[in-house]
DNA sequence: GAGCTCACGC
DNA sequence: GACGTACGTGAGCTCG
């Protein structure tokens, strides 16, 4: 680590792939490397026989200069047709010149093609020449402080060295470059760079046919010029040439003289409208790259291309400058947007580093004050913060009491609506699926397995080149980001929905849940106890001790020493599943002891192991993760612990809900939206029943069970209802006979039948099941209210399995996602009520249709009706959304 | 450490 | 005729 005493931030101007300290731009004229390229290798074919060697040569030759001048900035410059300003003074400008051959004019579009496909910058401009272009793009560039590198095979201009440019003339073909500085030019032609017009002035140029001084050559220029600095001298002194000869064609040809120091002039005042941003470098598409070289057919040039992207993925070496963090704070607030990533230690609450990307260029700070220093940007509402995963950053923002107005754009968001099925979203994994490139590994950087090193512990250097090379993928894989959005028409619920939602998510998981320990405790002691019973029965019954948590123990005990008959396997053996348990438990004891066994244990490890292990145990709270790039549905998840599961359908495990408690003089707020499932199959399908249900009140189970079973409703039983509610649900999940039949504990006839008549009820339920499999098969994908989508590949997969499979999903995500969609809406509805308010009370959960909030007790009337209001009204659909609502102090009470 | 089974929620 | 309810998290066991 670098003694943080010395500097507060790191600055860094960061061009991809590799370090620069200095802007650095290569501009290359487009004309005369296409002309010696094509001479070079004009016989050069492809099998429709269009001519590509000089396309080739071109493009071969810019590649190899990004790799060995690695610049920021690259512009190719092009002649255009027609008259240039040069005519006007001069009609015979370039007379001599023959027309671009006919085989190399029809590889000019070839090669801007490529240029474009490899987001290479180019220009032309109406009645200039390329040449005048570079040297106006070379001025603005160096009164920019870029380092500037002029590529071309025209030694007119090596006047450019003159303004302090590197020029490269190409040597021997296009294969070889000479950088010519004011020493080499005076080697050369014997006068110095900004004596170049003057020299050509006098000698001219036959290519150009630029006639100079008649009988005057390159020998004679250098030596008048040395006397007499420049044209215009010699013209006014023309009598102290001390040659007879020379001193008589001075005078005659003077005019003619100054008219072709004139003609070979390079303009640097073309009037341009630019900036230089225009030619930064940007990482091409490399499909449409792949696929312009194989359409024009350049395999060599494929394969080049290919191994570059392999290779320069890698930050090598950074060069930094120490910068205060004042700094920073002007440049962010002058531009009024940055990406962030902080790098919190192991316990997130110290920073050990934070990069940022402005304007692209990269700082970074290690010294955890910086970002103190940096809080009025992050709550200042006109700047926009970008960064990957910005939920973590805020959380360590807000253990700090550092507040952030809102967030902007976020690729962790963005790659998860792009793609909800993807497993994980790390930074290197969607970096490289979206660039092909590349990010210095994790592995690499911090070792792997036990030997992982802290971020703390890795060298200065390795770690700065770790971090830069990360915020800069941030911010390039952001602006990919944009444009795939729009294509996708997911901008509206990124914008919308999922951006403002991180945000509150992260204030949610900041403030947790305040848990009761007493009654943690005290159900842990009642479960000890309980098990120690049970195991004692299970042993005696067994005749023997083992272990009743492993299946194949148990299975050996139950279906060998006992002798039991099973009922179903497993790939590993018996199953001893609680459906296998339940159709055995008549048959012996044992089962029952064992089924409480498996009841009181999960309560036991999951729900008070579990929940103590990750207590904040100074104030009693636990705080969840709650995942926004985890189902592939939209719904949230919830992690460390899981609140998404706590018990609540058998009496005892419902219990644990009283360790999760109400704030010191607040109370909880629960409240739950009524079938929203069902309601939004009702919106979606249009099913006229369904939806006169919903929008009379009706009891839709018990409307299910007398259209299902052929009753009047008042005549439907209980038992009815119950079955009918399964099938409901069964629908949403796109059950089939079968599952119906297991869980109803029916035959799959009647289940069938169950079926045939709920859809000949709701006719248009089935209608919208089978649209919505020819809708996915037409898309691949299926997609929600809000457009979220997800893409369901398996959807004409031969097999059986994979297609069911596939079909199901197709049914269900629209329903579940949608249901998604609005509880999000949801919670951004009473979030900016709750704000805009000045309430106290908080968003403390979700659970996918639940939303608990807690409330101090004075402001309970107010937020509960703003709370139902909000929730209620979070979208218009066919059917109205019904919101339940319970208080209590604990969240076992809020029922 | 990966993969399996089991159990909890919606 | 197949195969057999969506979406999750977590614990514990077993194997390598």
């Amino acid at each position: 680590m670098f003694p943080k005493t010395f500097y507060d931030i790191i600055a860094i101007e960061y061009s991809e792939g590799r370090k620069s300290l200095k802007q650095k731009i290569v501009i290359v004229d487009g004309n005369s490397l296409i002309n010696r390229a094509y001479f070079a290798m004009s016989e050069l074919k492809n099998s429709k026989g269009v001519y590509t060697g000089g396309a080739y040569g071109l493009i071969k030759m810019i590649m190899s200069l990004t790799e060995q001048f690695n610049p920021s900035h690259f512009c190719v410059a092009f002649d255009m047709k027609g008259p240039t300003k040069r005519h006007e003074a001069y009609a015979e400008y370039k007379g001599t010149r023959k027309g671009m051959p006919e085989e190399l004019a029809m590889q000019m579009p070839i090669a801007k093609d490529l240029l474009d496909a490899l987001k290479i910058s180019r220009i032309e401009f109406q009645g200039y020449e390329a040449d005048d272009l570079i040297g106006t793009l070379s001025k603005r560039a160096l009164d920019e402080g870029f380092e500037v590198n002029v590529v071309t095979g025209d030694k007119d201009a090596l006047q450019l060295v003159a303004i302090g440019a590197r020029v490269h003339i190409t040597k021997k073909g296009i294969s070889e470059l000479k950088l010519y500085t004011d020493d080499t030019v005076m080697e050369e032609l014997g006068v110095h760079a900004d004596q170049v017009i003057d020299f050509k002035g006098l000698s001219g140029d036959s290519s150009d046919n630029i006639p100079g001084i008649p009988g005057v050559g390159p020998k004679t220029a250098a030596k008048l010029l040395t006397q007499f600095k420049t044209v215009e001298n010699l013209v006014s002194s023309f009598e102290s040439v001390e040659n007879k000869r020379i001193r008589g064609l001075v005078e005659t040809y003077k005019e003619q003289a100054l008219l072709s120091k004139k003609l070979a002039t390079i303009m640097l005042e073309v009037p341009l409208d630019f900036t230089m941003d225009a030619f930064v470098i940007e990482t091409p598409d490399s499909d449409v790259v792949v696929d312009r070289f194989r359409y024009y057919e350049l395999s060599n040039l494929l394969q080049k291309y290919i191994a570059s992207e392999d290779q320069h993925t890698e930050v090598k070496e950074i060069e930094y400058d120490l910068k205060p963090v004042s700094e920073i704070v002007e440049t962010i607030k002058k531009n009024k947007a940055f990406d962030m990533k902080l790098y919190q230690d192991k316990t997130g609450d110290a920073l050990v580093c934070a990069s940022f990307c402005v304007n692209n260029k990269v700082f970074l700070a290690q010294d955890p004050n910086a970002i103190n220093e940096m809080a009025p940007v992050f709550k200042d509402k006109n700047i926009a913060i970008s960064g990957y995963d910005l939920k973590r950053d805020l959380l360590y923002l807000f253990k700090h009491d550092i507040d952030v107005d809102h967030c902007h754009f976020d690729g962790y968001i963005a790659a998860y609506l792009l793609d909800p099925s993807r497993r994980n979203y790390d930074l290197s994994e969607v970096y490289y699926e979206y660039t092909t490139q590349n990010l210095p590994s994790e592995e690499a950087v911090f070792g792997k397995g036990a030997k992982k090193k802290n971020f703390e512990d890795v060298d200065g250097k390795t770690i700065h080149v770790y971090a830069a090379s990360e915020i800069f993928a941030i911010h390039k894989l952001n602006e990919t980001f944009q444009s795939k959005l729009k294509a996708s028409d997911l901008m509206d619920l990124f914008e919308g929905v999922e951006m403002p939602l991180v945000k509150i998510l992260a204030e949610m998981e900041y403030t947790g849940f305040k848990v009761d320990m007493d009654q943690v405790n005290h159900i842990d002691g009642q479960l000890n106890e309980k098990l120690t019973e049970i195991e004692k029965a299970v042993y005696d019954l067994a005749g023997e001790t083992f272990n009743i948590n492993s299946p194949k123990q148990l299975g050996v005990i139950l279906f060998e020493k006992l002798g039991l008959p099973p009922v179903k396997k497993t790939k590993t053996g018996y199953s001893t599943s609680h459906d296998v348990l339940e159709k055995l438990a008549s048959k012996h004891p044992i089962i029952s002891e064992i089924m409480d066994y498996r009841i009181y244990a999960k309560l036991k490890s999951t729900y008070i192991d579990g929940l103590k292990a990750v207590m904040d145990l100074e104030n009693s709270r636990v705080h969840t993760s709650l995942n926004q790039t985890v189902t592939m549905t939209g719904r949230l998840s919830s992690t460390e612990p899981n609140l998404q599961n706590i018990p609540i359908r058998l009496p005892y495990g419902r219990k644990i809900r009283r360790f999760f408690v109400a704030d010191e003089g607040c109370t909880l707020l629960d409240a739950d939206y009524s079938q929203i499932e069902l309601r939004i199959l009702a919106h979606l399908s249009g099913d006229k029943v369904l939806i006169e249900a919903f929008r009379n009140e009706l009891d839709i189970h018990a409307i299910t069970a007398s259209q299902v079973f052929g009753i009047d409703q008042s005549e439907v039983t209980g038992l009815q209802r119950s079955r009918a509610k399964e099938v409901n649900f069964g629908i949403i999940y796109g059950m089939g006979d079968y599952g119906l039949s297991e869980s109803l504990g029916i035959s799959r006839k009647e289940a069938k039948t169950y079926i045939e008549n709920y859809f000949k009820s709701y006719p248009s339920v089935e209608g919208f099941m089978h649209g919505i499999i020819e809708k996915c098969k037409e898309k691949g994908y299926v997609e929600t209210i809000l457009k979220r989508r997800r893409a369901v590949p398996d959807i004409d997969a031969k097999n059986f399995m994979l297609r069911s499979s596939a079909e199901r999903i197709a049914r269900n995500t629209p329903i579940q996602g949608s249901a998604a969609d609005v509880i999000k809406l949801a919670m951004i509805r009473v979030a900016n009520a709750l704000q805009e308010k000045g309430l106290k009370s908080k968003l403390i959960l979700q659970v996918h249709d639940e939303l608990i909030l807690n409330v101090p007790n004075n402001e309970l009337e107010d937020v509960k009706q703003l709370l139902k209001e909000n929730m209620e009204s979070a979208i218009d659909l066919k059917v109205p959304l019904k919101v339940d609502m319970s208080i209590g102090a604990s969240w076992y009470d809020a029922k």
